[in-house]
DNA sequence: ACCTGAACACCGTTCAAGT
DNA sequence: ACCTGAACACCGTTCAAGT
């Protein structure tokens, strides 16, 4: 077994960085959010509880990192599955919402700590506002093609934009918190739910 | 100045429950959500780190009582604005979803400990779910009544109640945590957006 | 460069003890 | 009954010291 010249494996563990994330994810998924400790995501990477601050400026940093990880996942999620589907502009739409919702069903520690509420807005403020969120932006561009090809109503595009994400978020956060109704709460029903919510969003709930 | 029979101020404090849970509502005003610490409330309190055991069992119950009292004020809220307004059960169905964010607006504080991510659903899930909730409640009657008038589409109940909720939900989130793009954030323009949000929920984003 | 151990000022919770 | 103080096992963060 040849030592490569890149090796990972330098000092004591190489590339703590990921490993550190990696574990920070697995502590989040066991056991809600918030209450995650540096501390314990270092002695289960097995390092001592200070080791971490070489690599990130303090907590919020790992969870900064986190949120960066989790937006990039889920941009990449929604071009997959609209690079996948031959329907039109408005299916595109509709992609994004239940994408939306099935990324955080699949990662609620990523999406919790990607939305969720911050202890400290600094890390987040300048790289995560909704603004240069990479996957509001696809949103809201769908938004404007469709309405462009009469697919969409006309009307103000960042307020249409506002409701889409309100209603998808809305339901994303209800499900990982575990606020959906006890009846809704078995798979086959639960899509059903989600293809209604996301159907509603472009119906309406006005009669006829 | 005689003293009262009931005196409120007993040993030392009185009703250290009530001061607690205002103390407690005071320091999540001003400092994010969830990094409360009971010693701290004690302390605000004027009171020892472990008086606050004598009137609840952990950190957790408090905020439970926080949350209850948060269910309360809700209702009460939703169902005056409904008793002063004088349209049809449309508009009441309308009044919901605006009352809705207006008290997250308000009291954001109640509001992240009534819907946010719990550390520890125990103390919650037996009287919080969502079909105890009896705004949720009146949400589901308002929408029934509609639907039986044909001034809502007919359709599964629980579902559209579950849209409804979760696009109220989703953009009091997002307005409570600052997710709302800047362009937005002045008190007139978030107040039409808003009204948008939820006409969206009425007329969805079909065009005609 | 990368990691450690001791130290500091905090936590939540328990429990014997005080009035 | 209601509150306190000491104690325990935890936190995040800093910093001098080790390889």
């Amino acid at each position: 077994m040849t030592v490569k010249k890149n090796q990972t494996k330098s000092y004591h563990h190489g590339n703590l960085r990921r490993v550190l994330i990696d574990t920070a994810l697995e502590i989040i998924s066991e056991q809600g959010a918030k209450d995650i400790s540096l501390r314990q995501v270092a002695q289960r990477a097995g390092v001592s509880h200070t080791a971490p601050y070489r690599h990130f400026k303090d907590k919020n940093a790992i969870l900064a990192a986190v949120a960066k990880e989790g937006f990039d996942m889920m941009l990449a999620q929604t071009e997959d599955r609209i690079a996948g589907n031959k329907g039109n502009e408005l299916d595109h739409f509709a992609i994004c919402g239940l994408s939306y919702i099935d990324f955080a069903s699949k990662y609620p520690s990523h999406y919790r700590v990607m939305f969720g509420t911050r202890s400290d807005d600094s890390y987040f403020s300048d790289e995560f506002k909704p603004e240069s969120i990479p996957v509001f932006q696809l949103l809201r561009d769908k938004i404007k093609i469709c309405q462009k090809k009469g697919l969409l109503k006309a009307g103000d595009l960042h307020h249409m934009a506002m409701a889409a994400w309100s209603i998808v978020h809305g339901f994303a956060m209800l499900r990982i918190d575990h606020h959906i109704p006890d009846q809704e709460t078995d798979e086959k029903k639960l899509r059903e739910l989600q293809q209604t919510v996301v159907l509603t969003l472009f119906y309406g709930l006005r009669p006829e």
